[in-house]
DNA sequence: TGCTCCATTGATAACTGTTATCGAACGCGA
DNA sequence: TCGCGTTCGATAACAGTTATCAATGGAGCA
């Protein structure tokens, strides 16, 4: 969590800009300062805060214009979504520990045997402060019938 | 995903009216229908699915009475919401591989570096036409801030 | 069994997060 | 500079979820 300086932000907005030209997209301002607020903002911002932070530069903008852009930056691998499956609610009642994977294509989840797997191991403790309920690997890919050649 | 024997729903399903009592919750015939289309029904449902399971059996039953339930049956353990951070679209630029701690109370997501675990190991490999792109460790728990007992 | 009370239900309005639509504005190559 | 296709802003529409509230019905008790 530490701070990003000023100069890996520059950095990175020109290669962002790079990538734009490479992928023919428009460089518009407002690509531009979404982009800068994305890398300045630690953690995980959603479309809502990353639209409260650009309106400060950009006051007229549209939060259509952010969703637009945040789904072209993640189509285009410039940013990445970090939850698969934030549709809707999903519920189990498989109350053994276990694990997922997630179709990237279809967002279906599948369950994966917890004997699968070697139990995860710790090298250092969680920060401080930080009490563990649980844990479970997140696999990512494509599934079965979307991992088809046919599709 | 094997299917569940009728015996076992049953045992469930008792388990289920013992834990009503226990917790104080009336036993409706609307509670019980939605926990055993749920206990029979197979992967991560969604409440809309649920709702379509529930109402061949109970066609005047609300979608809200679904929600209820599920949410009534999380707060006291029955069932499990299988991804707490599926309210909203979340994002990073951080693209190196890391893991997630996220806070069952306030639903923060935190960064995990990855060197602060082990490769997780693969005993087997996975299911026959699952391509794997990544993985990341999902932990659960109460953050620094919530888990204060001043809270 | 019948009565009372409070939890729960069904209908639906309201709200949140997201996407679609469309005319105006703009970036970019010619 | 011009012209075209992309992107923008405004806003309607949509999906998922929650709140509201009057009617219903479990659960404990006489
Ligand atoms: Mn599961
Ligand atoms: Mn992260
Ligand atoms: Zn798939
Ligand atoms: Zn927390």
């Amino acid at each position: 969590m530490e701070q990003i300086s000023q100069v890996d932000v520059e950095a990175r907005v020109e290669r962002f800009r790079q990538e734009c030209r490479h992928a023919g997209l428009s460089l518009t301002h407002q690509r531009e300062i979404i982009f800068r607020a994305l890398v300045e903002m630690h953690g995980h911002p959603s479309p809502e805060s990353i639209y409260g932070e650009v309106k400060r530069q950009i006051p007229a903008i549209s939060l259509a214009t952010v969703y637009k852009n945040l789904k072209t930056f993640i189509d285009h691998g410039l940013t990445r979504e970090v939850s698969l499956h934030h549709g809707a609610l999903r519920v189990e009642t498989n109350s053994a520990p276990h694990h997922h994977f997630v179709c990237v294509r279809c967002k279906e989840i599948f369950d994966i045997e917890e004997e699968l797997l070697a139990p995860v191991e710790l090298r250092r403790k969680l920060p401080e402060g930080f009490s563990l309920q649980r844990y479970s690997v997140e696999f990512q890919g494509l599934c079965r019938s979307c991992g088809e050649p046919s599709s």
